[in-house]
DNA sequence: CGCGACGTTGATTTGCCTCAACGATTGTGG
DNA sequence: CCACAATCGTTGAGGCAAATCAACGTCGCG
């Protein structure tokens, strides 16, 4: 449950808890449904309950680049749109039947004055997004195709099975069909 | 000068000024000294004051990779190592003669709770920063080296004529033989 | 001066992409 | 419930961006 999510990092008392859920707008999003569309301003951050979505952009020649895939237990928002209030470029869809509850930018800077504690919860998480993404960055520097697909392997091991493998190919940067080839190489060796 | 930084994002009194710059610790680094060194524990968030330091990793078969760069203005840590406590990969160092302020982890922990306004100061700080890495992580998967270094230029223009060329291709990501090609077609073209 | 880091250039190799063709699977409307 | 389209995964042939390895000139600096 979100509470539980929020609870690992900052203590609430009973009104804190109710303020908080109560900012929360529960949304439904079937598959392959758009919770938001390129060229649009996020006004808000979604935290998955059930199910997984994917941001992602689609670069000048048409490819897709998937930014972050957010399972059940994580948040997910066009930051930089959130942050600068300005049309964003990525897109986020929903790779199955997903909830998630939505906390708008309003509803955020509310809660960070009325329970400054959130600025800590927010702070938090967003510095561990940013030590993952430095991490990828490095990953996508140093490391082969196949070397950064056996790590998204441990990373996301629920992920490998339920997705196409058209996605995980964009996740790691290759294309569908090297992607293909690399992965029968793997399972020739083993 | 430092609380103009701060002053940017929070606003504070005197008192709170007085207490927050009671715990910077002043340091100065000589050109191609560390900061930090690979396999230490990151004690501290670094402001930059003047000059300019880089965050860099060494891959398994000895080729440096660099996250950042810090110039005048901008806060730099191995942000891994300083939430985890655990001993990092990342290696800092002056690429000229440079001015910084430390901020140690304890006191940082002081100052959000005298001061919780700093969780704001630092949330904003780290979630600029998780954009910009985003928008670099989503430049490697989808943009030429050629493209990347122009970009660069744009990013940091001071930087191009101080840097070695071979720190720019590091964080670029190509080698210095390839990157030196690059440029000479490039003027060539012009 | 002489050493070590840097930048350049050439020849060759390689990791990954492009384009194209083809089955397999999924989804959809009639 | 079937027919057909769309999407997906695989495989082949060929191409290109960038890496590798090596040689050489240059510069800053102890």
């Amino acid at each position: 449950m979100i509470l539980d999510s929020v609870g690992k990092h900052i203590t609430l008392d009973e009104n804190e808890k109710e303020l908080f859920t109560s900012l929360l707008q529960y949304k439904k999003i079937r598959h392959r449904q758009y919770l938001l569309n390129e060229g649009e301003i996020c006004l808000w951050s979604a935290f998955v309950f059930k199910g997984c979505l994917k941001g992602f952009t689609m670069d000048k020649n048409g490819f897709d680049h998937i930014l972050s895939f957010a399972p059940a237990g994580w948040w997910i928002a066009d930051l930089y749109s959130l942050i600068s209030g300005k049309p964003g470029k990525m897109n986020i869809e929903a790779v199955e039947e997903t909830d998630v509850f939505l906390l708008s930018k309003k509803d955020q800077e509310t809660l960070y004055v009325r329970v400054p504690k959130f600025e800590r919860f927010f702070r938090i998480i967003t510095e561990n997004s940013l030590v993952a993404s430095q991490q990828r960055l490095l990953d996508n520097l140093s490391l082969t195709a196949e070397e950064r697909y056996l790590k998204f392997c441990t990373i996301y091991p629920t992920l490998i099975n339920q997705l196409p493998q058209k996605q995980i190919a964009s996740y790691i940067g290759v294309t569908p069909e090297f992607f293909s080839r690399m992965r029968s190489n793997l399972l020739r060796k083993k």
